[in-house]
DNA sequence: TGCTAAACGGAGACAGTCTCCGTATTGTCG
DNA sequence: CGACAATACGGAGACTGTCTCCGTTTAGCA
């Protein structure tokens, strides 16, 4: 790639991280490429689907899941106390942005999906989480990670949309996990 | 109201649930009201938001909830089976629309929002039927039937915006359900 | 029949998406 | 260094959807 279309490139990444975070990921992408300072046809160039720029954003955001998934593995305690805490940094790590429950977890598992390497991510270190509880013999096995991913993500995204608190979240986070420990 | 005011609005709302149903809530409504033979200016004197006139066509649709709570709540067997029963009856039941169950579970304890009203239907649908099975002792009871509301819309939220089948489903709402139980 | 309040409808302002293509910049090669 | 592809830029503008304003029409009543 040419130097000045890098640069441009990280400069439309940096802005839409700014108001993605501002104004959820509904806001108006020739605005975003109007405060970089190109043309809209330069940022659609790059990015030809608004999920291509959504994509690019979340990439720092990766290493935060990866690095929340450790500490939670690092957990000490009680199977429950381990899966609650996960579920709580899991649905808070969906949740930086307004709207990215619904994006994230509707993504998930559609091949298609430019974002669906991001949640392949938050998928792995979910599964290792599950993974751990497994061999305890901790958890049923009859439900795939994919699908607690689900549950959850479905949780974080009724959360998102009604503006709810973490102490309303979190019954609904004890049920599920009542409901997948053996 | 006048006689052609009525006239009027009653087409809008039967045409609306059509192209609602074919396309899903996002459709246009400078479309609905050319299909329905007026002009945008009428739609919107009738219904200002789109969620005023969603909620006009779900009226039909409450009806159908009351109906299927009966059936459910009539329902012979062991707590497990009428508790996943009425679940799978309450995915279908939000899901009928496409976007359906974002929208509803969105509106769910959201004071302002004209839909709140119909989803108060549901809600009782609801409450009956924990109701019925917190009275045998069957259900923890620390958890409100708002929040169970909010966990089977969040499958079913998922469940629309990745065209998931039942059977995908239905291990996600055993584990609710599991959870739920006593 | 004539009047008035109510209702209509569509032109058009506005905002967002996305593309096309003339112009400008970059990097390479003689 | 200079010229020439190749690459990238950017903004005008087509298109779609939302929503409003206001001149025109109509219903219903006296």
């Amino acid at each position: 790639m040419r130097a000045d279309a890098q640069r441009n490139r990280d400069r439309i990444v940096e802005v839409a991280r700014l108001v993605f975070r501002e104004q959820g990921y509904d806001a108006s992408l020739d605005l975003i490429a109007k405060q970089a300072g190109v043309g809209p046809g330069t940022l659609y160039r790059h990015f030809p689907t608004r999920d291509d720029l959504i994509d690019a954003v979340m990439q720092a955001w990766v290493d935060h899941v990866q690095e929340t998934a450790d500490k939670a593995l690092a957990h000490e305690g009680a199977p429950r106390d381990l899966l609650l805490h996960w579920f709580e940094e899991y649905v808070r790590l969906i949740s930086v942005h307004k709207g990215g429950p619904a994006k994230i977890t509707g993504a998930m598992g559609d091949e298609s999906s430019p974002i669906r390497s991001k949640c392949e991510v938050l998928q792995a270190a979910s599964g290792r989480v599950l993974d751990e509880l497994r061999a305890e013999g901790a958890v049923r096995d009859d439900v795939t990670p994919l699908q607690v991913a689900r549950l959850v993500g479905g949780v974080a995204t009724v959360a998102d949309s009604s503006d709810l608190e973490l102490a309303t979240v979190r019954p609904m986070l004890e049920v599920i996990a009542d409901g997948l420990l053996t």
